[in-house]
DNA sequence: CGGAAAGTGGAGATGACCTCCAAATCGATC
DNA sequence: GATCGATTTGGAGGTCATCTCCACTTTCCG
């Protein structure tokens, strides 16, 4: 599966170049209003070497979502080493809600690709989604959270946080949805 | 804003038939998939016709998220006025878990239309939202509910269930969000 | 019933998406 | 550092969905 075949030089200088103005692009939020073939104008390469590298849009997508997962699923980690179970779950999805304010482009993007029955970037969330997972799972073992609830409600919670990023008062609502989750997940009741 | 011109009869009809067509493909789920023009070949009437009563496809899936709305609104009135505040919410939201499973082709739809950021739907959306804040704001009145979460966090967890639609898992997911989102606000902790 | 206003429909212009292949570039080998 | 096969490039052009435009039809009012 990991069989990447060892890339030419200037083949992965393109496609670095690629990635870095598909980054920049979707940050700003201006990723379907851009003609697919001025990826690879801004980018200094041929339309012909956008389509080898990245056979559609959402392919250039979900390259650029992947790096973004990697970096959540360290913090992930690095936070569940160094803290109490039910404390690293409650800090990494308040900072989930820091990371999707500071990327609101991406965020936006990305809730759309993901509501096409596509299914294109379900590989990429599949990692986020085990991050999560391990988060809940330690805090149900401490016994700080309930057993009756997966954790796919929680990227249910946090898929709509992402979704919504267009409402006036989002950062708040956003803060408040963590919340309810937390306080939700809290107490068996 | 509610001038609505008379529509002349051959006109009616025809809206008609396009809007039905749309309701059938959206529910199908295969709005996307459609060329625009062939909703108008469907419908029995000509692309120019099409064109004239929805300029965009994004004005045909808002003009059928309109009675969908409309719809909803209605059911969340009658539950307020004949359960208690609480039992209402909890109900409602429930239900809106059977709806959106009902017409999942619709609901992913309006979720792709809505990570866009053309705000198309936002007006359609207001209604629901109130219907949503009214029964909140009741439930906060009986003390059944804390006062510090907006409804606009139940907004954004209804819509990531509805965006999360292709999840495996989706209906006992959704379920749990429920209750995250009605556990959570039971008590102001 | 007659005429003006409102509405229709579909042919064709427009422009985005993607393919294809001759030319350029790379890098292994001598 | 020169040679050569393999890899990669670039962009001109074909294809196809979107949307416009206007000659014609339908409605409705007096």
């Amino acid at each position: 599966m990991t069989a990447d075949k060892p890339l030419r030089a200037d083949a992965r200088r393109n496609r670095e170049a690629l990635l870095a103005k598909a980054r920049e692009i979707l940050d700003a939020g201006d990723f379907f209003d851009l003609r697919f073939d001025d990826f690879a104008r801004l980018a200094g390469v041929g339309t012909g070497t956008l389509y080898r590298h990245f056979p559609t849009r959402e392919a250039l997508a979900e390259a650029v979502y992947h790096g973004e997962v990697a970096a959540l699923c360290d913090r992930a980690r690095r936070l569940q080493a160094t803290l109490p179970a039910a404390e690293a779950l409650a800090t990494f999805l308040r900072g989930m809600v820091d990371h999707i304010a500071a990327h609101e482009g991406l965020a936006r993007t990305l809730a759309t690709l993901m509501a096409d029955r596509s299914g294109t970037l379900a590989k990429g969330s599949r990692a986020l989604e085990q991050a999560v997972t391990d988060l809940v799972a330690a805090a149900v073992r401490d016994g700080a959270v309930r057993d009756d609830v997966g954790a796919g409600a929680v990227m249910m919670a946090l898929h709509g946080i992402g979704a919504a990023h267009d409402r006036p008062n989002w950062r708040a609502e956003a803060d408040d949805v963590i919340t309810l989750v937390l306080d939700g997940l809290r107490r068996p009741l």
